[in-house]
RNA sequence: UGGGGAGUCGCCAAGUUGGUUAAGGCACUGGGUUUUGAUCCCAGCAUCCGAAGGUUCGAGUCCUUCCUCCUCAGCCA
């Protein structure tokens, strides 16, 4: 008998292989954490750190996070929840010119729609990389103290011919021997605003002939006079992210730095840096590591900052919001739920391979959730009128009404059953009758036979059409023993079941049916403008006739419209009874298509 | 043509120090249940791991050569 294989649980990767086995050889079990991020001496005079491993998400607050983000979130805060760690939530604010304060904004709401926290046992692991300014500044100074680092005199156009090429090795910048003396008196000059920007800059000084064109004297520290939604006008210089994100790592004791395939180049510097640093009794020992997966891609959208940002300005859709768009903001107005995201980031998994995900998979993930914890109603989107013939009618003339019972929800009986409403005249479905069915089709026919669902087996006794051609009403005459819940209605079978909704008990309104924003698997591919790969019929706003209990959803109410798919009351344009729907997803269809 | 990565079923993705029948998910295909053509259930689905050689009793896992793709020359992150 061989031993059973036991399967890998969802979710498993390579890094999650790393920290397990940092865990199990102790390799950050030393570390000291003061409750604050800090510097050596700092972290010295603190407790053993409760924590055993400390990730984070670095966002940089220049725009919304997207589902791209939504794995990397789920990886770090993932990690930490799972191996006993705590993830550090960190704007990554170096560069004034592109951040603002609605982005940090945005990206808060993101994180916390996504349902984590970066409260830990008291203590807010919220974090800005601006708040580091001042221990950043030390740690250049430090660096050209002990000869790492040096200011060059050279424009950027200098430097970029001094800096060779892929094949061709750079060569040193004539300021490159500069004294320490004299590059730090230069520094604190450029600190102290004595300088133009652009006229200066700090360099690290490593080798011009690396291999690696990023050891090839990479800037650290530029000049740039720039309101910083943070610190103000305090500073007139400001670290670039290679020196910036090591370091805010470091201080703030992070063990596992994970990020994205692109920075991979970067490793080295981040070794580099932190290594001097280190050295120079400045950071904490054992310092963090860098790893590097694969970033999203995801078929028929796109993820890149700049197009989403080109979407929003060249009104493409109608904001960073949209239901349409991947941005978080976006698919949350959409109805995708965080549980969603969540599965998908499981089943997805991690890995250096670059790859493309298919969008079917995310919007599975939804369905497999909102089936579960989505109450059914019944919707009308394209009506037309089914009228009962031989149903009841009053002295007056006037349709009588009856209750009819459907459960809230199938797989689970004790959300009960809500009454709707059933009388002579009601909406179905256009696509519900054809008058000359096509194969394989089992709905109402010409005399045939269809169950109205949660009422009775309806015959169809004849139609009308409007002046275009159209089919307008149909006529039906029901059978009385047939009512759903009662006994023997299924003496008669039918195949065909079919939604409706009673004409004078109908709520009208808006429905936003929603489908992909791009008509390409691969928006842009080849010599293609993306732009011009957008679907023009991305969405469709109609008016539909919905089950009476409809009207009183709230806001990010979501329901299964059955048969259709699910929908979502819109948490914008939604008023106090008057909801207006989204289509978050159509319900799987084996017919057609 | 420099450096750094990656290539396992249509799409993802596990594959311990080489050990012998190549996990799992999604998709797909059959069949069953079903008052949502939904859900659910059951079954099937890579003699093969980018290619070619080699080492070995034994290789997706080691060696050699080759091919393809991604990435780096911002005072962006």
């Amino acid at each position: 008998m061989s031993a059973e294989k036991t399967p890998i649980p969802l979710g498993s990767n390579f890094i999650r292989a790393i920290v397990e086995k940092d865990i199990e050889q102790g390799v950050y079990s030393t570390r000291k954490w003061a409750g604050s991020p800090g510097d050596a001496a700092h972290h010295a005079a603190g407790q053993p750190d409760p924590a055993k491993i400390r990730t984070r998400f670095p966002p940089e607050p220049n725009g919304y996070l997207h589902i791209g983000h939504a794995k990397s979130i789920f990886l770090n805060f993932g990690l930490a929840r799972d191996y006993a760690g705590v993830c550090h939530f960190r704007f990554d604010d170096t560069n004034p010119e592109k951040e603002s304060q609605e982005y940090v904004d945005s990206i808060s709401d993101a994180v916390k729609w996504l349902g984590f926290s970066w409260e830990n046992n008291g203590e807010s692991n919220l974090y800005f990389a601006s708040n580091y300014f001042d221990l950043m500044y030390r740690a250049a100074e430090s660096l050209i103290e002990n000869g790492h680092a040096y200011v060059d005199s050279q424009t950027a156009e200098e430097m970029r011919i001094m800096r060779g090429t892929l094949t061709e090795a750079g060569k040193n910048s004539p300021w490159r021997d500069r004294t320490v003396a004299e590059n730090l008196s230069l520094f604190r000059e450029m600190r102290d605003g004595k300088h133009a920007d652009g006229s200066l800059i700090l360099r690290a000084k490593i080798d011009m002939a690396s291999p690696n064109i990023n050891l090839r004297d990479p800037a650290i520290y530029r000049i740039k006079r720039a309101y910083h939604h943070n610190t103000g006008d305090k500073w007139c210089i400001y670290p670039m992210y290679t020196f910036a994100h090591p370091i805010e790592d470091a201080l703030e004791q992070i063990t596992h730095s994970i990020c994205t395939l692109e920075f991979e180049d970067q490793r080295p510097f981040y070794d580099w840096l932190l290594g001097r640093l280190a050295e120079a009794g400045m950071l904490a020992q054992p310092l963090p590591k860098q790893y590097e997966f694969a970033r999203l891609n995801l078929t028929y959208v796109v993820l890149s900052k700049r197009k989403l940002i080109d979407l929003v300005q060249d009104h493409h859709v109608s904001g960073w919001d949209d239901p349409r768009l991947p941005t978080l903001a976006g698919a949350r107005r959409r109805g995708y739920v965080a549980e969603g995201f969540k599965l998908f980031t499981d089943r997805i998994g991690v890995s250096k391979a670059d790859s493309w995900i298919e969008y079917t998979i995310l919007e599975d993930c939804m369905r497999e959730v909102l089936n579960e914890s989505s109450e059914r109603r019944i919707a009308v989107l394209d009506p037309i009128k089914l009228v009962i013939d031989n149903y009841a009618v009053d002295a007056d003339g006037k349709s009588q009404t009856e209750d009819c019972f459907a459960p809230n929800h199938p797989l689970k009986p004790e959300l009960g059953k809500r009454v709707v409403p059933l009388s002579r005249e009601l909406w179905i479905e256009r696509e519900d009758f054809m008058e000359t069915p096509s194969k394989g089709y089992f709905r109402l026919v010409p005399d045939g036979l269809v169950r109205l669902r949660y009422g009775y087996v309806v015959k169809c006794t004849g139609f009308e059409k409007d002046a275009a051609g159209n089919v307008s009403t149909v006529h039906c005459e029901y059978l009385p023993d047939t009512k759903s819940g009662t006994l023997g209605s299924d003496s008669i079978k039918v195949k065909g079941n079919i939604h409706w909704v009673s004409v004078a008990h109908a709520y009208e309104t808006e429905v936003r049916l929603y489908d992909r924003l791009f008509k390409e698997a691969h928006p842009g591919a080849g010599d293609r403008d993306y732009l011009n790969d957008i679907n023009p019929n991305s969405v469709t706003v109609i008016t539909a006739q919905l089950e009476p209990s409809l009207k009183d959803a709230n806001p990010e109410d979501r329901f299964q419209f059955e048969r259709h798919g699910y929908f979502v009351a819109d948490r914008k344009d939604s008023v106090a009874d008057k909801p207006v729907f989204n289509r978050t997803v159509t319900l799987r269809d084996a017919w057609q298509k």
